[in-house]
DNA sequence: GTCCCTCATCGCAATTCCACGATGGACGTC
DNA sequence: GACGTCCATCGTGGAATTGCGATGAGGGAC
């Protein structure tokens, strides 16, 4: 069940640096916002945990219906957090390193 | 305009460890979600460069109602990032050290 | 006592979030 | 081709956020 291709270790661009200081906190914010459900959070340390995921393995590990995974998701898509490939049918999911580095430094600078 | 009275600089009891798995997800999510909107990064940001701040001076610095900082206040001393005592006719609030810390060792976590 | 200043709280409207079932597109398998 | 699996999206309710002005409690100054 653990699927692991060649989808998701990408050589990411870089991880970007703040820059001023409003948009420094608006960046934080919409970072914080991605994993202000625990739902979310649990997500995205199942993708950390094992290198990568299928949708379908979360919604067997999560209680919520699919529909619904799918859309929290999207919210990490959304926010640069983790990144999504088609894979013949089904869709692999896994974190963007650079992403989770920034926040990790967001709020390492508060 | 900078104040800084006794109000603040106390000594926070401990800042606590996470617990088990889905229950540290859910306090990670609670410490996102006060921090996943710009007005309380900035607060926060303020509280911590001015070791503590009266409500007005907040008012000064950012471009909402006093009502609304008054809200975002409340979000995050709900949360336990904020302590605010009131001191005379005005409330100084500050921040609380050991929460602060433990939203940035479960971010640094993930 | 009477003012005035500071701030928390109370509606209220507009928007966004959260969860779900249902639908449908894309892709293998046969 | 027909069928089944996997998943994104739509539509819909209910709840929570975000912003504001208005109100009022609490304390100093006089």
């Amino acid at each position: 069940m653990n699927r692991n291709p060649a989808c998701c270790p990408p050589a990411e661009p870089t991880p970007p640096v703040p820059a001023d200081e409003a948009e420094a906190d608006a960046h934080l914010a919409r970072l914080a916002k991605a994993i202000a459900h625990p739902a979310r959070v649990a997500i995205l340390r199942l993708l950390v945990r094992r290198e990568g995921c299928i949708v379908g393995d979360l919604v067997d590990e999560l209680p919520l219906a699919q529909s619904t995974i799918s859309q929290h998701l999207k919210q990490l898509k959304e926010a640069g957090l983790v990144r999504g490939e088609v894979d013949g049918p089904r869709t692999c999911y896994c974190v963007e390193p650079g992403t989770v580095s920034l926040l990790k430094a967001l709020v390492a600078g508060l």
